[in-house]
DNA sequence: TACTAAAACTACTAAAATAGTAGTAATTAA
DNA sequence: TTAATTACTACTATTTTAGTAGTTTTAGTA
């Protein structure tokens, strides 16, 4: 049960775009020398972001992505269900005709219940909940010595 | 995001044993045609269960396994802990060494929680939850027409 | 207009994990 | 002694993961 270095590349792509969100385009090969993600790979990445109207791509020299929404609509739930494509945690929850014991099966309720208990943690963090840890965390407040 | 079948039909093992739980030993022949997994594939599946005492096997004619301990007083974190492995949803959860952008990233607090979260979902339910939801559900109350 | 930097698209690939199967050996109750 | 059962070892096909490689399109700018 693990999560997919898509999906957690997936977000930390997001998030360098949250710490950037009013500045323009941000284009992938800064992103990927941040976030220290093979630059290719960020880029088979991003696509299924833009289908999904979370980022917006602007082609062309200066060119990059920016965020389609403030930082603070945008859940890692809506993150990770795009790059995880629609698998399920278990496919019978997904698809209760998937398995014909369905009806008589009481895992495929626990199962049911750790999807939505999973979905509702990502949903409550957003990239304005990660730019504020990162602040937090990379910039401490700033003391001058004189 | 994927829960592996081995999980799965551990707990549905498991839950076997827990319905059969007093009666002495239950073979996986038993088990593998009640719920309809693999003999094969289930005593492969057993192993680690044995392994981490969660079952006691009995070898020979009549033999099986049965639990060591009461439906009540397993979790399916027992389970799946073990037939999981050692695989941590992130591996930088389990190791912080194991990546060196650890002491500056953010997303990896959020995947700690989520793990958290995860656990402890499944340590509020025991074998025992699972038997009476089964009964709820297969063996709804009896009215007998005279 | 030519150049350059960026996204977009298409195809391929090595390695690992998953979900099993197959066959044999050891054990034990009857 | 036999039959039933667990235990052990090895193998395998398929899928997923985590990328790489190369080409094409687009758009700003000198």
């Amino acid at each position: 049960m693990r999560l997919s270095t898509r999906s957690r590349y997936g977000v930390r792509l997001m998030l360098e775009l949250a710490l950037n969100y009013g500045r323009g385009n941000i284009d992938l090969k800064e992103v990927a020398k941040n976030e220290d993600i093979s630059l290719k790979y960020l880029s088979q990445i991003v696509i299924p972001l833009r289908q999904a109207r979370l980022v917006i791509s602007q082609r062309g020299s200066r060119g990059g992505y920016t965020l389609s929404r403030r930082p603070e609509e945008v859940s890692l739930k809506d993150i990770v269900q795009v790059l995880e494509g629609d698998l399920a945690l278990v496919e019978c929850v997904r698809d209760g005709s998937s398995c014909r014991r369905a009806s008589i099966c009481v895992t495929q309720e626990i199962w049911a219940k750790l999807s939505r208990v999973i979905d509702d943690t990502l949903m409550t963090v957003t990239l304005a909940d990660l730019v504020s840890r990162y602040n937090e965390k990379n910039c401490p407040a700033q003391t001058y010595d004189i």
